[in-house]
DNA sequence: GATTAGCACTCGTTAAATATGAGTGCTAAT
DNA sequence: ATTAGCACTCATATTTAACGAGTGCTAATC
């Protein structure tokens, strides 16, 4: 167990890093207002904290940083859970509502904000329509072989598709598909929509070869609608000012593997937490990311489910801030109206 | 005018410095097989080159490297047109056509085909929708206050947006406007609809205000779709493996321009040309692109005019190549057929 | 007259040598 | 239990010297 002179110190060193990037040493440390102690007591508690792995010394004459151990401590024990600023997140609620009501650009805006707030990197993604359900199909014809598909899900969101025939289908034949579609479908995650076309296909009368064929034709376009959940990146250029990543050896892995969408977006989608969550370092598993630390969580738009949203900054980040803004805009979502 | 030997001089520095990113000194070049004359008659002819303007020596004790009027002449009169590799542009031709036949996509893959080919980093732009034709509107609802807008252009690009309106709507009243959108919009650049909706909305009768009203509702929603022509990046980390974007100082402009889609889209856009255009260093204007080259064409996919592709690499890049492959892809692009 | 061999000179690059100083661990005094 | 004092460590910065690729010029050669 930790004595409180060496909470003290730990988060002093903390804090003290997170701001400086240098390692810290008991003669800086016992100059500080809130440290009463000689450079030589710091000294000693010093040794225990290491022993204790909660911070390491990069060689002998330099100071002290923390270890990813000591990161988890500090975030669990010494970061309080902040209280909202009611103030403050009223204002970002405005500025959330001035951008638009459209709620890919709101998404994108609150990104924005809060790597303006933090000057992390931020990476947020918008709903998963896989397990939104279908409300809605209509067709309307473009010209004789080509017609557009829409798709209306529970949530509101619209997705359309062009679809073209192989030859001319009768507008008869098209209407009576959709009437199936519509009768049978409505309900079904969009995931699962493939799946349950080939059920229904397969229940129909061989009689109805004729529509059999053109709903397959519908299957394939509609079906294709695996909407990438939509991806945004918010201040990735803020990367180039954390001193750990001044040099290219450090740089070039983060840029390349932010710049994946496909892989960031799998990542987001697999993180399976709903409120705020902080992974530190090595936690997260991402080679690329071994020096980072994530601030990671779930949002909600107008009160629905939506996304998750993500910081990315060093190991040395400013948790607390972090935390706290991530709060605030996630709370900001959740109030922020979509249709009034 | 240059002597037949100090134009095979100038050639045999460019390439090589192309192949290598290093200063070219005349022993090195007297080596070649190419040149047969002694490292003194060279180093002759390289100071008329240098007084000329053609080359220059990064210090006094450097071999020499192409200036940018040297990479100009250069381009101009020694990289002769090449002729299209029918065989070659029939396998890119196959490539494109297996990925996908929707348009998006095939740029995209075009890009990354092109990055690959080259090495550089490419940039696609789709076509600008503000130049298409209105080819309909239609409506949709979705339920007493919202529905959705469709919009379909001649070129067969469809969009779509989800109006809400302040009040319940009368379905005929709805029925009524789009009938008339469609009456007297069609045909209406898609740029200037706005203004255009204007200009009927001004025709209305006074009595007709319960329309005027629901227009302007729809006006503000439509006319919203400026899609921003879709931008799509290839082999961004192509970038890494420049010998001359190994440092911070000339890597973070390149990568935060690149990075700033909207005023690429502009550049992008603003390119006056339709045939391939080589833009060497500093001639771009762009200081972020200083010492970056840009050969940029326009394209067509399946005969119809469509974007803007452009490679961007150091100016040191190989232009024969780059020249070469940037043609071989527009050529596979015209020649791809969207429906079949 | 054009080409080439020869040579002194320049200057960026690399490596080794040295100095600096922030920080530590330990011991002895308080 | 705390602190002052001191020898010791080691990354970083600075200096110095050696190196060598490449040049420009001059004189010899074809």
């Amino acid at each position: 167990m930790l004595t409180d002179r060496q909470l003290l110190i730990l988060r002093a060193i903390i804090d003290d890093y997170i701001q400086t990037a240098q390692p810290v040493g008991s003669r800086t440390l016992s100059k500080r207002d809130d440290l009463t102690f000689s450079s030589a007591t710091i000294r000693n508690d010093m040794a225990d904290l290491e022993d204790m792995g909660l911070i390491e010394k990069p060689h002998t004459s330099a100071g002290r940083i923390p270890s990813e151990v000591g990161y988890r401590y500090y975030v669990d024990h010494l970061v309080e859970m902040q209280i909202i600023d009611e103030r403050e997140t009223g204002r970002l609620e405005e500025r959330l509502k001035q951008s638009s009501k459209e709620s890919e650009i709101l998404i994108r805006q609150a990104a924005d904000l809060l790597s303006d707030l933090t000057n992390y990197t931020t990476v947020a993604l918008g709903p998963n329509s896989q397990s939104e359900r279908l409300a809605r199909v209509d067709f309307m014809p473009l010209d004789e072989r080509r017609g557009v598909v829409l798709i209306v899900t529970d949530q509101g969101h619209v997705e359309h598709r062009t679809v073209m025939f192989e030859s001319r289908v009768a507008p008869e034949v098209i209407e009576e598909t959709i009437r199936l579609l519509n009768d049978r479908l409505i309900g079904t995650a969009i995931g699962q929509l493939k799946v349950r076309i080939g059920e229904e296909v397969a229940k129909l009368q061989l009689a109805q070869r004729q529509q059999y064929e053109n709903m397959m034709q519908l299957i394939q376009s509609t079906v294709g609608i695996q909407t990438p959940s939509s991806l945004y990146l918010g201040g990735k250029k803020n990367i180039f000012n954390q001193p750990e990543f001044q040099t290219l050896d450090t740089l070039r892995p983060f840029l390349e593997w932010i710049d994946e969408q496909e892989r960031l977006t799998h990542w987001l989608e697999s993180l399976p937490n709903r409120e705020i969550y902080v992974s530190i370092g090595s936690e997260n598993g991402i080679v690329a990311l071994q020096n980072c630390s994530v601030i990671t969580s779930d949002y909600t738009l107008d009160g629905k489910t939506f996304g998750t949203i993500a910081m990315i900054g060093p190991t040395r980040m400013n948790y607390r801030h972090g935390v706290q803004m991530m709060g605030q805009i996630i709370e900001a979502l959740r109030r922020t109206k979509l249709d009034e």
